[in-house]
DNA sequence: TAGACATATTCAAAAACTTGAATAATTATC
DNA sequence: GATAATTATTCAAGTTTTTGAATATGTCTA
């Protein structure tokens, strides 16, 4: 009796993931269940687990963070072999990386939904990103901190 | 009883299309049909005429152009409405554009499989393509031509 | 380790996609 | 305009995808 039941394609579904991921801190699976139920989209949990894979979405923590999945470009899953060292200065965050992966680097940050970031500028082993604040740039240290600790491998495998 | 015969599926028929017709000079689906079954692909035509329409290949004259469908770009239906007049010289051939197009016209040519372009320059309205050699300056500019003056919509249409 | 919580997987049904044969529609040629 | 050549569409079948329910497998926390 949903007077708002909205039917939409996966593709259309898995756009909308990515939005509610990268815009609320949606949690778990279920939070995602609910989020797309008030917009109007019903699936169960095990669609939205598979969607997740599929999209290539982490979560670290408590928190899911989206990559869109872009083909010739490196994944999220670099990070830990890339990224040296983190150092949040202010609201900069100082990234030292292998030598010659820093534009590979800035590329992943850039592309990573909702992280709290304004711009990136990449040098040869040293990646500085300019956050909103100070405390947008110490929450996003922490949080690719996790990630290049947590080598989390992403929800599932991807195609 | 083909000894050759290759079970590929939609997609890498679809790629081996886009090879084929950039390499060959197919002038029909039923060329196309055989060129395919060449490589050990047998399909009918009802399948080529609906791979060209979703490939975006369009007819010009005698001979398909394949434009390889990616999601942003423009697409090669720009062309009659952007490029102003055309202009082989030697091995160069001359676009003149509507002021601020010469970008997306030189992206499009980038893009056209089979064209003969070695390379392109755009400026604000007016994109400088190398060619091979004169003779081939030469057949850009008239097959270029022929799309600006056909309007042909794509062989279907597509997505 | 037990119990909760979170996520992944299995299975079967439904929906969507793919395809060739036949045919219709379109385009060129005379 | 008739005919031939080329391309598009309809239809039905076979195949693949998608999906939810149920269930299994983690993964914490106390």
């Amino acid at each position: 009796m949903d007077a708002t039941k909205l039917n939409v394609d996966k593709a259309t579904r898995q756009n909308l993931i990515l939005r509610l991921i990268s815009e609320r801190d949606l949690g778990t699976q279920h939070d995602v269940v609910q989020a797309l139920a008030g917009e109007g989209v019903e699936v169960a949990q095990a669609t939205v687990s598979r969607d997740l894979a599929e999209l290539g979405v982490i979560k670290v923590g408590n928190r899911y963070l989206a990559l869109p999945h872009e083909p010739g470009a490196a994944g999220i899953e670099v990070l830990p072999s890339f990224v040296v060292g983190i150092t949040p200065a202010q609201n900069i965050i100082v990234f030292n990386t292998r030598d010659g992966t820093a534009g590979a680097v800035a590329n992943v940050l850039d592309r990573v939904k909702g992280l709290k970031i304004v711009g990136t500028v990449a040098g040869q082993d040293t990646v500085l990103a300019v956050a909103p604040d100070n405390a947008a740039a110490k929450e996003v240290a922490d949080l690719i901190g996790d990630v290049c600790r947590a080598r989390t491998r992403p929800a599932g495998s991807i195609e």
